[in-house]
DNA sequence: TGATGTTAAGAAAGCGGTTTCAAGTTATAA
DNA sequence: TTATAACTTGAAACCGCTTTCTTAACATCA
């Protein structure tokens, strides 16, 4: 069980080899101080010949730091976390920093389990996707280590937190249908008990109430993100005899769901029914029809919180930027000419 | 730039508040000895009032064994590779090993950094996905550290590596085309420069042949794996003017740039034209209408692979199964009345 | 009861680097 | 030419743990 690898190379090994010091050598592999040429080369030479990789754990603990970044993510088999991680390693490239993930698969204790596990890790800095674990032990956290969290405010962290309005992209897509004529919208909810679903749960709603048309319970139906919900929120809109020529999904994945929904009551899209979805996640430009959406600049959230990241490690101010999200015009939604004592009627089948 | 973190409490402080060695206190930490209760009680009372969290970077060097699993992908942003990771994950769970994931984003000289980064990590074994390194290096450094490779064949070290077969897979879906009735089967293929396009087209070549059918150059586009060759795949077929009624793509996401094409010159599928993928991505199955196409065991290849590493690490056979693809029957594909006169004729709108 | 075998636990030696410290050289200035 | 400053370089301490070595205390057996 508790065989040791204990045989590389050493730093030692090539000062052998190389008639110098062991300091010698780190000296010349970190170019940290001025070494005679001839020394250099001959170090050089040894590391060649032997084959010499430095032990990082080695150096991490003698450096008392490890030139990590600390991810902490919901979910890895997940385009949208990982292009924000594109984003942040995009942000690091430069540096001599390097990443490290943990996914936690939205298990809460898995979740900061992780979070102990980047801590004990000792990476010189976190950055957080849309955690749920405790606010209390997150800012014990970040007390101790510069934490960047995306998609979650943090009480009295306002600086080191990220957050791209849900709130404004919804209120931005239903805007967008009304303008195209739309007024009996229907919306099939993200998860609620997440901020990110009931934020845009909310920008529907306001948007529908700032173009004088209040909100039908009727026609909002509670999904939960995933392609399957989309999918049974359409059937529930139908079973319910409700008249609607627009929906907004709370996310691409429903509307996908529901766009399929739709397909198996054989009405078109946009023709029948206009679609916007959210996200704009990879494949949505390639849906029937093209999907339109909002999206959110997923790589530039994530430079921008390697950067901030930095920044704290040099403890400077964060200087997170205010991201906003854009509405991708396809051609999923129709313009409808505007009748409103003449909607169209679905019903099931 | 180098300040040093050096604070966190360590060992020593427990050691102290608890009137005990660091000796004690570590074979307290890893139960690796049997401690007076006494003394066990009063360390685990220190390490909780002094909220003490061991160094893991410490304790990896201190016992030359880092217990992690290095894996590297092509791509993060790829829910393929990340299935398989997950299942790597699921494979570990049990076990006190971990996994560290590194991504190349398609940089061959970037693939080989990761490489030499892990192993300077010190992993206790590494398991690559489709990787492109030089085979002579990959060999040299399975030398040293057990390695697994999944998707791509290592001269020397067949137990090491899990290859699902492209060809059969590939093979399966024509043959299902052709057993559905269709003999004009156009194909565009993946990227021919990477083994699992050229297997696929060649499991493509072989079933037409196997049924009598040859191949037909006319018939066959190349891609490179992306939507977008996908839907120009589809514009080439029609500038040739040439006909078929079923299409076979390399993977999933040509499909769904093809899929676009026909939309765009007003095809049905699958009334008008019949597709087959390949990787049965997520979300394949809420397309328009849900796509017919290839699965594999992406999970049970990481697991598998999880398995296969640490069985290597234990000095044992790797012991990789061999998994098999499947065709998922979905409904993008009819049933065409087989008349071999009589072709439908498509041109480009 | 004395000799021997077990055990628990502290001291100390790693692990493989980095960095401080001190000494030896060489360059610079007077 | 000599005193002094500026470098290079090796020795040694250190990073925070693990693990071996040793010793002291205790149990076992004839």
């Amino acid at each position: 069980m508790s065989k040791k690898r204990r045989n590389s190379t050493t730093i030692f090994d090539i000062a052998n080899e190389a008639g110098v010091s062991a300091s010698t050598v780190s000296r010349v592999l970190n170019n940290s101080m001025p070494v005679d040429p001839a020394k250099r080369a001959a170090v050089l030479k040894a590391v060649q010949n032997l084959n010499f990789k430095p032990n990082l754990v080695a150096q991490e603990l003698g450096r008392g730091r490890t030139m990590t970044i600390g991810i902490l993510i919901p979910q890895s088999a997940s385009i949208f976390y990982n292009t924000i991680i594109n984003g942040i390693e995009q942000g690091l490239e430069l540096t001599p920093y390097r990443s490290l993930v943990a996914s936690s698969n939205y298990r809460l204790e898995e979740e900061r389990k992780l979070l102990d596990l980047l801590v004990a890790r000792r990476v010189d800095a976190i950055v957080t996707l849309w955690n749920q674990v405790d606010e209390t032990y997150l800012l014990e956290i970040a007390k101790e280590i510069p934490l960047i969290s995306i998609g979650r405010k943090l009480s009295g962290l306002e600086k080191q937190c990220l957050v791209v309005s849900n709130f404004q992209g919804a209120y931005q897509a239903t805007r967008y249908l009304i303008e195209r004529g739309h007024t009996r919208i229907a919306h099939i909810t993200g998860a609620l008990n997440v901020p990110d679903g009931m934020q845009r749960f909310e920008g529907y709603k306001q948007a529908l109430r700032d173009a004088g048309l209040e909100p039908d319970p009727q026609l909002i139906v509670e999904g939960d993100f995933e392609e399957q919900s989309g999918l049974f929120g359409v059937g529930v809109l139908f079973t319910r005899g409700v008249r609607f020529t627009a929906l907004f999904a709370g996310n691409d994945m429903m509307a996908m769901g529901a766009r399929l929904g739709f397909y198996r009551h054989g009405m078109r899209v946009p023709d029948d029914i206009s679609i916007v979805g959210y996200d704009d996640q990879p494949g949505s430009a390639y849906t029937i029809p093209p999907l339109t959406t909002v999206r959110q600049p997923l790589t530039e959230i994530g430079i921008a919180a390697a950067q901030a990241a930095l920044n704290l490690i040099e403890n400077q101010e964060p200087n997170l930027p205010v991201l906003n999200t854009e509405l991708l015009i396809r051609e999923s939604v129709a313009t409808v000419v505007r009748n409103d004592f003449n909607y169209k009627v679905y019903s099931p089948s």
